[in-house]
DNA sequence: AGTTATCGCTACGCTACCGTAGCGTATTGA
DNA sequence: TCAATACGCTACGGTAGCGTAGCGATAACT
């Protein structure tokens, strides 16, 4: 009865659903994915989805989650400077491969459309970016970087070069970026002292 | 009969339409800009909308570049330093204030929607950034920041950290944040060679 | 003063989309 | 095998938005 075990029709909907309605969201927006678009791309009936999903906004939200990054907080046996680097690497490969990096503009407007974003929480970006901001604060509180670090704008330094490199559709998303990103963020804070 | 001598009542019913529009934009996007709601918004009949543009898509795109700031591009008398962090520090500015950073997501996501864009160019936003370019492109050629300078990725280094500064709402976007970026951006590169 | 252009208003037809009801069919799990 | 459940289908009613037509009133130029 729960929803390991939930009944193999509900899962197989609910599953070409959410693909379907990702495909729609990646290529057009929030605005693109409609109930009825979504129903004749997967091929589950209108009702169907009707019986899973109370109405449009949370389908919407479920579809958005769907898109989002997950970036593994690295364990305390890694060094500060490493488990920057390894957060790094995750958010850059996250943000580089679909569904995500196509989505990525929308990912940032949708929680700011007050219709479209109704069955979203405010904060859902943030979770996001969580293993990043306790990286650079391990990295101000272990002598990296200068101690009196800002870590909200060190956020907005190192996640805003990563999500404007994902913007940029010519950007090769590897190892190597992620690398570069970290090495200029660490250089120019410790160059300033 | 040019532009300049244009009829005091077309003026007026442009003015207002503009105005109106670009409230809704900022408020909830492109797809609050319905023609109906600006119409009602602005006092001027949806006839007389429709009398000065074509469609919704041409009123909407013209709404859009209303929102983009301006930069100018610096003489060169300034040096190159000088020149970045004056072109910072204007589109710091640019992206603070209104109407232009509440915005601002919405001027990321909108050229990207197939279905809000289609009166815009692709590359509206670069024309935006053209000046940032050339500054980073001069830094690099005098010596400021290494020759071999990949100048794409500086520009996603330097206008995203301007961009997710002024997403976050709490943050004051002044001249001290863009001479940070400034700083940062040119110790982290001289630093590393 | 008279001509011309602009404006506001009402009333349309059309389309897309939301969310629901009712009914018959097919799959699942006991 | 059999009851329960999920599913697909068709057909709705309702709303929001686009773009147009026709008309009288009003403001601008000459």
């Amino acid at each position: 009865m729960d929803q390991f075990a939930e009944d193999p029709r509900i899962r197989r909907s609910k599953g070409a659903v959410l693909a379907a309605a990702v495909e729609l969201f990646v290529a057009g927006g929030p605005r693109a994915v409609t109930v009825d678009a979504v129903s004749e791309r997967s091929g589950v009936a209108k009702t169907t989805i009707y019986r899973h999903w109370p109405d449009r906004a949370h389908l919407l939200a479920d579809t958005y989650r769907s898109c989002l990054p997950v970036v593994a907080q690295p364990g305390p046996e890694l060094g500060p400077e490493e488990s920057l680097r390894t957060v790094t690497r995750a958010l850059v490969s996250g943000m580089g491969t679909a569904p995500t990096r196509p989505a990525l503009p929308h990912l940032i407007a949708t929680p700011l459309d007050p219709v479209e974003s109704r069955a979203l929480p405010s904060d859902v970006m943030d979770q996001t970016f969580a293993p990043v901001v306790a990286a650079i604060e391990r990295c101000a509180a272990e002598g990296v970087i200068p101690a009196d670090t800002e870590v909200a704008e060190a956020k907005h330094q190192l996640v805003g070069f990563v999500i404007m490199s994902g913007i940029d559709a010519g950007c090769a998303m590897d190892e190597a970026l992620a690398d570069r990103i970290v090495e200029l963020f660490v250089a120019g804070r410790r160059a300033r002292g």
